[in-house]
DNA sequence: TCTAGATAGACAAGCGGCTTGACGAGTTAT
DNA sequence: ATAACTCGTCAAGCCGCTTGTCTATCTAGA
């Protein structure tokens, strides 16, 4: 049965094509200076809440890592610093506008990128696909690749 | 519809899961010095024919950069360049003994890493799971994500 | 057969994203 | 009050990759 091997193969061609098609179809946005690693930040910093080192956390890099990209999605105009209510060392991340405008061009992208799929498949082979995913997949946050 | 955005999660987290767990399988059988990105290496030599050049392609990386993976590699004993016979230029790339022993161990890995999900879904929806994917991922060389 | 262009691989320099290490300012628990 | 911890920052360095350049070799066309 190697099967395992077949399954493991496809599963990381398509993560790879799921990125790499997203990552084009925002470029074609007008985000070119986003990256598909962006992604997993505004993923976290859109729930809110969210300071530095949540973030360190969420992505699995250090603290300076972490901090070294907000600093670059804020000089991009993506992300914004706001004081933290409880907390004076801390400082609390929020999207600004074209933060909120850049992730709903990856949602859209998503979608561009996963209709054909759902297309070849049909309907109802898609959602079982969907169905079977989610049992398999793990809990916790979604980190770039490794 | 959001499935488009849990689909491409899903497949996301699956994925970084998968390399993850059979990176650590791996490791743990002793081949302590090979990192993910190494088995794509790994699939292209083991088919044979394979130089530097052909190596680089595969991995959507420059030349330069094939050429230093395959240093280290044999470096740490995984890789030998051989002469090429039609070619004074080139040098065929092959695995070891060494080479080969880490390439069942990443296939006992993936493995591994598989079964849980195929008892989780049971056989037949997993073979059903496994022919959906066909249908879905794209043809030629899987590459390090991004 | 000679020559122009392409290709394999090596050498060098540099960049970007990440790491470890150390630190001051602020917070929390004892 | 004080000790231990945490947030964010500065600094230095590593590693995998890039661009640029070069020689040796192969290939196709006049």
């Amino acid at each position: 049965m190697d099967d395992a091997l077949v399954f493991s193969a496809l599963v990381l061609a398509l993560s790879g094509q799921l990125v790499q098609e997203i990552h084009a179809n925002v470029s074609q946005q007008g985000f070119e200076d986003l990256r598909p690693a962006h992604g997993f930040a505004f993923a976290r910093i859109s729930v809110g809440g969210a300071t530095t080192a949540d973030l360190a956390e969420h992505l699995g890099v250090t603290k300076q890592a972490a901090a070294q990209l907000v600093e670059e999605l804020v000089r991009k105009g993506y992300v914004e610093r706001h004081p933290h209510p409880h907390d004076a060392r801390a400082r609390l991340l929020g999207l600004t506008e074209t933060g909120w405008a850049a992730t709903r061009a990856a949602d859209q992208a998503a979608r561009a990128a996963v209709a054909p799929w759902r297309e070849v498949l049909g309907e109802a082979r898609f959602s079982e696909l969907v169905a079977d995913l989610t049992l398999l997949a793990p809990p916790g946050p979604i980190r770039p690749a490794w």
